[in-house]
DNA sequence: CTTATACTTGACCACACAGTCAATAACTGA
DNA sequence: TCAGTTATTGACTGTGTGGTCAAGTATAAG
């Protein structure tokens, strides 16, 4: 019954997720956004109401997909100490330019803060689903007696989490990815039992 | 020879650093700054070349004020394992104001990736002289037998510093600073001998 | 007192920004 | 075919930005 659309939504909004990826929300401006979606900024006002939306939108694609390719890498293996492993190596990029974008989640968990809710809901989800992740990966070496069992699961999720964040920062300061995972290598062996 | 300056360019820049602190570089317009220093942009001009010469002038205020505030905590301390408390306990801040600004030296290095070489630089700095301290402080209880000596006194630095980065990212975020001070606890706990 | 020097002040500039408007175009159901 | 609806387009708006200019002012050396 109207004018249909004639560019495709879900791939102007994975554009306009990787450019807030690599600007931020305040760098990006409308005229990024147009250029590399070459959609004019009323089509998008179309779909998604304004910048703030079509960013929060943004964070929840970035989300999951992240999260689903965590839970895929983790289904792969089979000792929680690899599932470990596994989700730190997924959480820093292997990929240069990647890399050097850091994580959209802590990048924009910074330069909010905790000033805005409806971001801060979608970062503390992201949060707490690895946390989820990495606690039972931690469970289950704790019952196999390859984790050690001196601290609580969770305080132990809540280390290596916190790691894996910190790891995240020093990827987008530009450290080589080696010396992180090293960081992190550490970080895990220092809970195994 | 000439008209001596009004203002207490010190105290200004000072101020100026809370502001950038607070807001950002980017967030932070020559407005705000002359509003907090009740100085005009001209004055302010004339001691400091442009924002981006205040800005890294306020960096070096901030780390400077920090690692001497940091090192009066560790001479302060005997037992190694007291001092790397110390030291994590400084990172993150008492005052509920202060902690909701996170660390203007990881908000920066997150604002700024690394893109900026000057900026860079000092972030580093201020990375590696804390580093240097905790590690000095590893090695003193390494040496006493309270810290295990599995991981090399640099790996373990690494894995703390690393943490704190994590802890002041999730200080920023609006954690509780008790929950934040937990993780770091654990993490001193896992390197105990 | 004169003059050189640096500080102060407020007006000013060109630009970029997010968001809006109004005119036009494409489609569909009747 | 035509009426209703939505998409597209580019021009437009108002605001705020970092930075500059020029005119006026306080100081100290000579």
């Amino acid at each position: 019954m109207s004018r249909p659309r004639e560019f495709d939504a879900d791939l102007a909004l994975r554009q306009c997720m990787e450019v807030f990826w690599t600007k931020g929300f305040h760098a990006t401006s409308y005229e990024d956004l147009t250029r590399t979606t070459q959609v004019k900024k009323q089509s998008l006002y179309g779909v998604f109401k304004n910048k703030r939306e079509l960013f929060l939108k943004s964070l929840v694609l970035y989300r999951e997909e992240n999260l689903s390719i965590l839970e895929k890498r983790i289904a792969n293996e089979t000792s929680p100490v690899r599932q470990l492993e596994a989700i730190c190596e997924t959480a820093l990029y292997a990929d240069d330019e990647a890399r050097i974008r850091g994580c959209l989640i802590i990048n924009t968990s910074l330069e909010f803060g905790s000033a805005d809710e409806d971001i801060n809901r979608e970062i503390m989800q992201m949060m707490q689903r690895t946390e989820a992740m990495i606690e039972h990966a931690i469970r289950g070496g704790q019952a196999e007696g390859t984790i050690t069992s001196r601290l609580g699961s969770r305080e132990l999720a809540l280390h290596l989490s916190n790691a894996i964040n910190g790891a995240k920062m020093m990827e987008k300061s530009g450290a080589p990815r080696e010396e992180i995972l090293g960081v992190l290598r550490t970080s895990i062996a220092l809970i195994q039992a």
